[in-house]
DNA sequence: CGTTTTTGACCCGCGC
DNA sequence: GCGCGGGTCAAAAACG
């Protein structure tokens, strides 16, 4: 799981060598039942550069409880990572119980057949059943087998402290709905990729609790380039990464908060199963906290900001995931897991 | 005119 | 069995 605040607004945007951007992003290893983030980890505060502090993490789902656990266990946190590019002071404040690479956790590429393995609920012969066949089925023939549980994606969840619900992730998404969430004001929103080979869907909501912060649910796995790369994106990412395929992304315009989850290589995901396929999840989120400055079509074409360009020539591996000036305010931290992005990728 | 959003209806799972 | 809530569909409307 990953979560990520970060701290916007329209006198304090968001810029790639500012170090207003709070994030939070680390997996954990799901609780059975309902929880709540906040009761599991005590995060550190940080400050912004207004001298406004916070939780790095503060209500993380406390109103948004995870109701289907068998979709997270899918998550693997591996171990290696975890010491590698978690920054100690934020590793030592997660119980370590909570980082502990999963008996159960599966790759993204398996999950399909491993949660069904796991589900035994589920018919054999439901586990190749894909989101198009879902849909198919349902319109020519209603009728389910009764154990049948749709299968749902590995899904990841993002916070976002934002104005904007619908945050620029460089994807492209379709909205197919919008339900009244239950003790909530705000309704929730469901989009799906526009790609027409990509399943990937994602909940936008925001919470209740906190009206300024927005709660996207990323579900599955693109599995295409993202087809509006940030160039400030190549400038940081190795050529591997380049493409960022991702598991979920979000990213900001128009006085929004502006983050960018990188996602997986959607081809280190079939190729090569290594946990630092996925070095570029915070530099991508760093690196296009200007988006605000320029819609996400302009972005297309806008050229590498400096401060994107002067990232790329950082090399080692916390270089790598922390912009150098976010690395020398120790107020601004950055604690991340890749763990969570680290699934195998065995197809 | 193609694409996206809106929105009411429908399906499904789950709890009672 | 029924009601509720989450999720999805698809036609119509809006948009660029």
């Amino acid at each position: 799981m990953l979560l990520i605040k970060s701290m916007a607004d329209k006198e304090n945007k968001l810029k790639p060598n500012t170090s207003s951007l709070e994030i939070s992003t680390f997996s954990d290893q799901i609780p059975a039942n309902n929880y709540s983030l906040s009761s599991i980890f005590d995060m550190p505060t940080c400050e912004t550069e207004k001298g406004s502090s916070l939780s790095l993490i503060e209500t993380m789902f406390s109103s948004h409880p995870i109701t289907t656990p068998s979709t997270f266990d899918l998550l693997q946190p591996p171990p290696p990572a975890v010491p590698l590019l978690v920054p100690s002071q934020i590793v030592n404040k997660i119980p370590s119980s909570e980082i502990v690479n999963t008996p159960n956790s599966s790759s993204i590429s398996s999950s399909s057949t491993e949660a069904a393995a796991n589900d035994d609920q589920l018919q054999p012969n439901t586990q190749t059943v894909d989101d198009d066949d879902q849909h198919k089925n349902k319109k020519q023939l209603k009728p389910k087998k009764k154990n049948q549980k749709r299968q749902r994606e590995p899904r990841f969840a993002f916070m976002t402290k934002s104005e904007v619900d619908h945050l620029d992730d460089g994807f492209r998404w379709r909205k197919y709905g919008q339900k009244a969430v239950k003790n909530s004001p705000f309704p929730r929103s469901y989009y799906r990729c526009t790609t027409a080979t990509c399943g990937v869907k994602k909940r936008v909501e925001r919470s209740s609790e906190d009206t300024s912060i927005v709660v996207t649910t990323y579900e599955g796995i693109h599995t295409h380039p993202c087809p509006i790369t940030p160039r400030s994106c190549i400038g940081i990412l190795s050529e591997t990464t380049a493409y960022g395929g991702s598991i979920g992304g979000l990213g900001g315009n128009g006085g929004g908060s502006s983050l960018f989850i990188p996602q997986f290589h959607y081809q280190a995901l079939q190729q090569q199963p290594t946990y630092f396929q996925t070095p570029t999840l915070p530099m991508n989120f760093i690196s296009t906290c200007d988006s605000s400055l320029y819609s996400s079509q302009e972005r297309r074409f806008s050229p590498s900001t400096s401060s994107s360009s002067s990232l790329a020539r950082d090399h080692g591996l916390l270089q790598d995931m922390v912009p150098s000036q976010m690395r020398r305010d120790p107020k601004q931290e950055v604690a991340f897991s890749l763990s969570t992005l680290s699934m195998k990728s065995q197809s």
